[in-house]
RNA sequence: GGGCGGAUUGCAGAGUGGCCAAAUGCAUCAGACUGUAAAUCUGACGUCUCCGACUUCGGUGGUUCGAAUCCACCUCCUCCCA
């Protein structure tokens, strides 16, 4: 089998791991199982999941079989790695609910069939009946606070004030991987960047208390060239979950990647050849802009669909270039002006918001400068706001 | 448990009786320039029936003509001592 290592590295995941020789004969030499964990926090897969899912595929299709943990349990210590504060507690219900909707987008792009089918496990099902005497005897002999103090991932914490419970995260953690070891022969953790101690963790754990290799790798984070976290847009995160971000929305957000960056995400986010990247990425001029379409369209095809992935396109090429159909919304209002559609739609926050953006000459209404606020909308119309932002509304 | 210092508009962080809807930076949005990029420049950035009015500065009361600013109590947090 062609080692899975190789692909990882050439397309810039790898990051950080341990005993790196080992892994690499192992990864080449037979099926390894490994797991990625996630933490339920919200209702919706988003883009740093996505990477994780990504490099998730890259394993299986090169014969390994992956878990996926679904941090159920933890989430309710939440981790405080890069925080700046606690985490809400979150009630037990909330976080199935969230493991419910995990699951059903992971169908997505993992496969759960044949004989490297994933497997999804909760870590609360082993969590929440720990008995605590025991658990500190068996796992918390194992760390030492010296070292787990000058682990990088608490260093604002330090600052800031960290509660014994979340200081507990770690543990937890590494006891995941040790119980994935022994019930799965899961040899292997993977997960961001920012995850490298607690992973490290448990990795070391099962090597003082198994006395067998277990081993760590770390993704590159997803940041942009200016050092920020991707997927964050004025509106939060993006989502996979169409109904929190819409297909054109998530098309439009890669559309938008900047040169700097559209490198690093095709070879990142999408299956791609990287020969063919390569060849994508060559000029650095405006002709850049294919590339950022194939990006854009490649992401939406797999986190969507082929149809919804064409139909973006379609919208956006409309959008920019005239031709095609634009996204449409349909909005409630009486003696609709531009101001009240502004605002039903979406598109502004407030109506002071709808109506300084007038103002500024920042609004058209099918391709005309809006100049009076009360200026009435017609179904059909097509509302513009600022170069990016364009909607065809209906009034229902 | 004791002592100190805090809690300000998305974040960071000024403001310590009227000149405060509240400095500044970041983020964001629009305009110019462009390649649906970046950088740069300009403007905006609590809400509304917007040249005026209204509601905000952890919570609840109070002092005052007037409070983000003073007082009391409460909640939460950092730090120091145990």
């Amino acid at each position: 089998m062609s080692n899975v290592m190789d692909t990882l590295r050439e397309r810039g995941f790898v990051k950080q791991t341990v005993y790196e020789e080992d892994l690499y004969k192992l990864l080449g030499s037979e099926s390894v199982t490994f797991y990625i964990g996630f933490d339920p926090t919200a209702d919706s897969l988003h883009i740093g999941h996505f990477l994780q899912l990504i490099a998730m595929k890259h394993m299986q299709d090169a014969g390994h079989r992956p878990i996926i943990l679904i941090g159920g349990g933890t989430a309710m210590i939440g981790d405080p790695t890069g925080k700046t504060d606690m985490r809400k507690m979150m009630t037990r219900e909330t976080i199935d609910y969230h493991v419910e909707c995990f699951k059903k987008q992971m169908s997505k792009f993992i496969s759960f069939e044949g004989d490297n089918g994933a497997i999804i496990v909760n870590n609360a099902d082993w969590l929440t009946g720990l008995n605590y005497l025991q658990f500190i005897r068996d796992i918390g002999v194992h760390f030492s606070v010296n070292e787990m103090l000058r682990a990088k991932c608490f260093e604002t914490r330090l600052e800031r004030g960290l509660s014994f419970l979340e200081f507990n995260y770690m543990l937890m953690q590494g006891y995941d991987f040790l119980k994935l070891f022994k019930d799965y022969g899961c040899a292997l953790e993977l997960g961001g960047d920012d995850q490298w101690s607690n992973i490290l963790a448990g990795a070391n754990l099962i090597r003082v208390k198994e006395k067998k290799p277990a081993y760590a790798m770390t993704f590159t984070l997803l940041t942009t060239s200016e050092g920020k976290k991707m997927g964050k847009t004025e509106k939060g995160a993006v989502w996979l979950d169409e109904t929190k971000t819409s297909p054109y929305e998530f098309y439009q957000y890669w559309r938008n990647t900047a040169d700097a960056d559209v490198e690093k995400c095709l070879k990142l986010l999408t299956f791609l050849p990287v020969p063919q990247i390569d060849a994508l990425v060559a000029h650095r001029d405006e002709r850049i802009n294919a590339a950022k379409e194939v990006l854009a369209y490649e992401l939406t095809k797999i986190v969507h669909g082929e149809d919804k992935a064409i139909l973006a396109q379609n919208q956006a090429r409309a959008a920019f270039g005239g031709g095609g159909e634009l996204p449409e919304k349909d909005v409630h209002c009486e003696n609709a002006t531009i101001i009240q559609v502004l605002v039903a739609a979406g598109i502004c926050a407030s109506n002071g918001e709808a109506r300084r953006l007038i103002q500024q000459g920042g609004v058209s209404l099918n391709d005309k400068k809006v100049t009076d606020i009360n200026e009435p909308v017609n179904s059909g119309d097509t509302v513009h706001k600022g170069k990016k932002i364009h909607v065809k509304i209906n009034l229902v």
